[in-house]
DNA sequence: CGGTTATATAACCGCAAGGGAATGTAGTGC
DNA sequence: GCACTACATTCCCTTGCGGTTATATAACCG
């Protein structure tokens, strides 16, 4: 499962993950907390559905979302990768900084 | 500076990243990487400058880019909402996920 | 069984974004 | 000053994506 930047980019689909970050969702409630349409919402949880991040569970005709973090983890893992350029007071950001300036070849 | 999802998610953009986490680099090294042309390379380079993924150091007709990683640091802030779902092992994960199995409402 | 609710899918549209070719621009060295 | 190098910008094209409307599916209720 690769990382899902670009369904990440979209706005709408961020807001759904937030929403679910407090509890699962029915289809009608994002709906409504989008502002958009129903089959909109549809869509971006369609695509949600397809990287992993949110999960369903039928219950009638109902739908509640809920939030798959396994894909963010590996968000995480890949930041982790820049994370020692922002950590730390004397660490290696000032020293990937003064080493550009030294010699930015 | 809002968080550059939009940026992150086209994947040559990203390469550029890794590639600048590793030393600076000129156009024309990233363009060869890349395998895409120049002006295809100094587009993506425009879009990461307005993002302020990236600074320029000219010397000459060149420009050495480098990583500027404080809008990725500002990613891991977001992402940290979330990151209590997946780390510890008595975490909020399983809470998180006996909640939804006891009262997915 | 017919109507209603809740959601998914299909069909269509407009636009923005990525890609390449051609051209512009700035700095260098002879 | 002139050719050359290294990038940036412009123009054009094509594709994909988000959005809506209309339609299908499925489960409930009386």
């Amino acid at each position: 499962m690769p990382i899902p930047f670009d369904v990440l980019a979209e706005p709408s689909r961020r807001r759904i993950l937030d929403l679910l970050l407090e509890r699962p969702h029915l289809v009608g409630e994002l709906t409504e907390q989008l502002g958009l349409s129903q089959p909109g919402t549809s869509k971006h949880l369609r695509v949600l559905r397809a990287a992993g991040l949110v999960q369903v569970r039928q219950d009638a005709q109902r739908r509640w979302y809920a939030l798959r973090p396994e894909p963010l983890a590996e968000l995480d893992a890949w930041l982790a990768h820049y994370r020692h350029l922002w950590t730390g007071s004397l660490d290696a950001l000032e020293r990937h900084l003064d080493a550009m300036e030294d010699d930015p070849r």
